[in-house]
DNA sequence: TCTTCTAGTTGCTCTGGAGCAATCACAAAC
DNA sequence: GTTTGTGATTGCTCCAGAGCAACTAGAAGA
């Protein structure tokens, strides 16, 4: 669904449109007929959020739901024992904080934190449940997405029980490029640390660098600090032991 | 939700009564008032499931859901490589197949065996989708699932990252005799072969033997072909190593 | 009772990758 | 230019648990 125009009865359409522009595609409010979006889109607060923020903490009430119209933003989650876990990036158009869609209150399941500085719609909960009520297609695209989630699930388990560190760390690299990746000459940029990457691949940053050395050595990708780009993601994906 | 009565125009109802009984939970059918829910039932067919059949299959077009009304039921999938793993096991009131909710026509994630011999209502997609439309709460219903399942992806996520074999193990020995395991003197007894731990727990056969072994010398186990009984539970937990 | 089949056992080896320690190196602050 | 802090590197050791092979032992059938 694309948004194609901005609700004229807000007092900040203005600065809304002027920041976001039309074409914003959302997966959670595709297929509502536009009158029915503007209402959706009416209700909610626009709130600018600073890159490194953590707008979501897991186990906090779920009070609000976001949808991302700029930027991007990942999940993470924190062990028992403290270690801290990269789980899926989001980009525009994407929401979060979805446990505050369910019938009985409940807490978020995972923490969010913005990567890069973003602006985000926010709905408090009681709002989007009674719009989820009048236009049930936010309900179904709830659902939808949830599945799309177990899907995700499904397969960082697949990934855990039976790929290598080696296998795991050329997914996520492959997969942040073809998502969050920024062309430049020779190949896509990811702003990244070491330490990020391993924590997303579920390996040490050891072996993250150990990894990532090799396939420089090879010309696969450049390292910088803080960064990587990926010269021939293809080639990370052979030598799979 | 308690089911307190079965549809009187449905022409197997006695069939049903005598056989299911009243007292039926099931977390789907929450909510519902007593005659939707007398509708959403009188569209269902009732199907007897023999044990080990397997009856969704992961990747195939997911045109029915299930509800369990006698028995129980394990969701499973199998890796590229080939490896079955055991993810969840289902009891009477618990719905499978839920893809077959989803706005677009879709498959299944994993496959579904039956455990014992077992009795499932069945819906063809597009009727229960019409009764989600009629009815919100079995969407919001499914929707809570739905987020209880990324709740337990979740925990076996944190399972796989950072709990030992040995843990894994015991916890899911523990949760399958708290939710599967029938009393007997001086224990819960689980029917399950060693295998089939190992696969739940992503753990090799070898090291389910020998984890077991050691249990059942400190008293914790009583093992027998195919079978297990939890004598002290808590004690699995100890020695975390 | 004997046979057969499959589940389970146990000693052994091997290795991926964790984890530590010491070191290096880039970037920002001074 | 120098300092400082943090990200990254690399040699090293270690071990949980995989995997194999050879074996044992219940259970079902002949």
């Amino acid at each position: 669904m694309t948004v194609r125009s901005w609700p004229t009865s807000n007092r900040r359409s203005a600065e809304r449109s002027s920041s976001l522009g039309d074409g914003l595609d959302s997966r959670f409010l595709e297929g509502l007929p536009t009158p029915d979006l503007e209402s959706v889109l009416a209700a909610a607060t626009r709130r600018r959020c600073l890159a490194n923020s953590v707008v979501v903490n897991q186990g906090d009430p779920a009070d609000y739901l976001f949808l991302i119209t700029k930027g991007c933003a990942r999940y993470f989650f924190v062990t028992p024992e403290g270690r801290k876990v990269l789980l899926h990036w989001l980009g525009a158009g994407e929401v979060f904080g979805g446990a505050a869609l369910l019938p009985r209150p409940s807490s978020y399941l995972v923490s969010t934190e913005i990567v890069t500085d973003s602006w985000v719609l926010v709905w408090r909960r009681k709002t989007i449940r009674e719009l989820a009520a009048r236009y049930p297609e936010l309900m179904e695209n709830a659902l939808s997405l949830a599945f799309d989630y177990l899907t995700l699930f499904l397969a960082a388990h697949v990934a855990l029980i039976s790929h290598s560190a080696r296998e795991r760390l050329a997914g996520v690299l492959v997969s942040l490029a073809d998502g969050f990746g920024q062309d430049v000459p020779g190949g896509v940029k990811l702003v990244i640390t070491n330490e990020e990457l391993a924590n997303a691949a579920n390996v040490t940053p050891f072996t993250a660098s150990r990894l990532l050395s090799e396939w420089q050595r090879s010309g696969a990708v450049a390292k910088s600090r803080g960064g990587v780009v990926l010269r021939a993601p293809h080639r990370l994906l052979l030598h799979k032991v």
